[in-house]
DNA sequence: GCCAACGTTGGC
DNA sequence: GCCAACGTTGGC
């Protein structure tokens, strides 16, 4: 492979979607963003893509596990669906507005890791998801990022 | 194209 | 539930 796989954290809430979901479903489409950078990054993703699965508005928020994105971006049809909570008037099967990927599940971690554990970890502290008030909901992670959390994450 | 008002995110 | 930070919208 000439590119290996980029890494990328994405924020869902666990009373929503979480990792336990995802487990039991194996994959699921990641519908409802509706902020243009993280669509642009949604976009930009390839099949086969590590995602950091991140337990947003939890108690406590943090990365619960790993997933891999295994459907390139296409257009998020609740966009255009007038009962779907995310529906947006600007967006027609004609013109998507919006996009999603599909991911699969690959692993809950043993070890849960904090948001707080995040910000006292060496090597991380340049994570967007540990600046306060960055909210963006999917975001790139650094190849060292990703192999420092995924130990933490085993334990190692 | 500026920017104030408004809505949302998300940690606390 | 609060509110800071940020994105989006819309009047001008």
């Amino acid at each position: 492979m000439a590119n290996s796989p980029a890494s990328w954290l994405m924020k869902t809430e666990p009373d929503v979607f979480g990792i336990d979901d995802l487990a039991r479903k194996r994959v699921e489409h990641w519908d409802g963003v509706r902020n243009f950078q993280a669509r642009n990054h949604m976009r930009s993703m390839k099949v086969g893509d590590q995602v950091l699965f991140y337990h947003s508005s939890a108690d406590p928020p943090g990365v619960a596990g790993l997933a891999r994105v295994c459907r390139d971006a296409y257009p998020d049809f609740t966009s255009w669906d007038p009962k779907s909570k995310y529906y947006d008037e600007k967006s027609t099967p004609d013109s998507p507005r919006w996009s999603m990927v599909d991911v699969e599940f690959v692993e809950k971690f043993l070890h849960f890791i904090p948001l707080d554990q995040l910000r006292q970890t060496r090597g991380l502290e340049d994570m967007l998801v540990i600046r306060r008030g960055m909210r963006l909901s999917v975001q790139p992670v650094t190849p060292k990022e990703f192999e420092l959390i995924c130990r933490l994450g085993r334990g190692g």
